[in-house]
DNA sequence: TCTGGGGTCCTAGGACCC
DNA sequence: TCTGGGGTCCTAGGACCC
């Protein structure tokens, strides 16, 4: 289940009526991708431009050793932290890859996904600046608040990316949508001093593939007419959903490029992908694509996780991992409080020390967002799992989720009957304690948990 | 000093119900 | 007693994306 609430209008190619100049006119469907131009070394830039030029690496994506270098920048000079000093200026024993790093530090062979300490030696000069997540997310916020003032269609794909539907708003058809894109780009750049790229085409798989045409800072527009000459070339691997497994899996079969894979005969594709995959392998090499713009949507689960210092052992290191498995489980509770929603389906990941993951949840009979709650169901899954090999990983993760005021409202729907049933028990003069069976029992619970889980205030959730 | 964190979606088997 | 489908929910794992 997708939770989706509300998407798009599906447009015809072909548009009837131009309300706004009441002259017929063609409108032709165009949907944009926008995407942020290296977003957080950018912000990071906004906020330190005296390092422009400079090697820098961005943080290494875990919280606890960003906050923990956000602290260490505070009062030392910027220019004297090199990535090769961090580990003893922050007691960071250097786990985590890096989220991005600046063009110099780049040609030292730094690149993102890169493990922390690798990007150390390979460029020990170079400057460590932690991921500071409260300014991605204003600027987040802000660059597609400037959107929406332009075009109020606009799906969100994350923190750097959207997709937006010009087809019927004004200056979306004026040269293939190129005059709107440019509109946004620059407004985006005056308001935030960021600059993005941005990808005009018929749909959405398209206008992704697009937007990656003329980074940085650029505009791209692909017609239909456009697939042989601009898309076929691409490798596979450029389709959004072709990742490192089926692209494996298409050289093998001696396919490379979108052209080959389009030459395909799509029952061939089916026999070797299977019916859904191969059909839409088909579909997207010939450009062909009809998902709508989702405006809204709803969270599947809400999760949190951590890798460890170092490795820990289920028996030697029971206190230390306790501790942290309880501070996730309060986290989690505190992003559904903050978020509003509560859940059934409790579950644990695990990763060991060989990399290997496995998970294990459950799923209750009721919703909750308690802490103490989530503590004792992901303790019950923990127990599912034999644990002779080191840990390097641990999360916590609440799935089924449904918003808290739908749940309290659910669960007060048996309020009266329960309310009957005790004015019963009470007028009755002995009181029958098989007036109130298992489901009555089950009821109770219920609507405690929502209730005491909707009588917390909202606050931020943190760590 | 290998390999972050937070998500979505799909598949596939088994339980259970009609 | 045996033999059916179909549908839904739960669970585990994995691919993929940002």
């Amino acid at each position: 289940m997708a939770g989706k609430t509300q998407t798009a209008p599906r447009y015809p190619c072909v548009h009837a009526f131009d309300h706004l100049s009441a002259m017929p006119q063609r409108l032709i469907r165009r949907i944009a991708h926008l995407d942020m131009d290296a977003f957080y070394a950018s912000v990071e830039l906004l906020r330190y431009p005296q390092l422009k030029g400079l090697p820098v690496v961005i943080g290494g994506g875990r919280r606890s050793a960003d906050d923990a270098l956000l602290q260490a920048h505070a009062d030392v000079p910027l220019s004297r932290i090199p990535v090769a000093d961090f580990p003893r200026l922050a007691g960071y024993t250097g786990r985590g890859v890096i989220t991005t790093a600046t063009y110099a530090a780049r040609q030292s062979g730094v690149g993102s996904a890169m493990g922390l300490m690798k990007a150390a030696k390979l460029c020990p000069q170079a400057i460590l600046l932690p991921v500071d997540f409260a300014e991605i997310r204003r600027y987040s916020r802000a660059f597609k608040d400037i959107i929406l003032d332009i075009a109020p269609q606009m799906e969100d794909r994350g923190v750097d990316e959207v997709y937006i539907d010009f087809t019927e708003v004004p200056g979306g058809q004026r040269e293939g949508g190129r005059v709107l894109a440019r509109l946004i780009q620059k407004t985006i750049f005056q308001q935030t001093g960021l600059t993005c790229s941005i990808g005009v085409a018929p749909n959405k798989l398209l206008a992704k593939m697009a937007s990656e045409f003329n980074k940085p800072n650029g505009i791209a527009i692909v017609f239909e007419d456009d697939l042989h000459s601009k898309i076929w070339p691409l490798a596979c691997r450029k389709i959004n959903g072709i990742g490192p497994k089926a692209d494996e899996k298409l050289q093998r079969l001696g396919i490379t490029t979108i052209g080959e894979l389009a030459q395909k005969e799509v029952d061939w594709l089916i026999d070797h992908f299977g019916q859904k995959t191969g059909a839409w392998l088909f579909a997207a090499a010939h450009g062909q694509d009809d998902r709508p713009l989702e405006l809204e949507s709803e969270p599947v689960s809400i999760s949190r996780e951590t890798t460890f210092e170092r490795d820990l052992h289920a028996v030697r290191d029971k206190a230390e991992l306790g501790a942290i498995f309880t501070r996730l489980c309060e986290q989690v509770a505190a992003d559904l409080v903050a978020k509003g929603y509560v859940g059934k389906t409790i579950g644990i990941k695990l990763r060991f020390d060989d990399f290997k993951s496995v998970t294990r949840d459950q799923t209750l009979d009721y919703y909750t967002g308690d802490a103490k709650t989530l503590r004792q169901v992901a303790g019950q899954c923990l127990k599912r799992v034999p644990l002779t090999q080191r840990l390097r990983l641990l999360g916590v993760r609440v799935a089924s989720l449904i918003r808290l005021a739908d749940a309290a409202d659910d669960a007060l729907k048996v309020l009266p009957a329960l309310i009957n049933k005790a004015h019963k028990a009470i007028n009755t003069a002995a009181f029958e304690p098989q007036l109130f069976d298992a489901q009555d029992d089950a009821d109770l619970r219920k609507i405690t948990s929502t209730l005491l889980a909707a009588a917390k205030p909202p606050q931020r959730a943190g760590d």
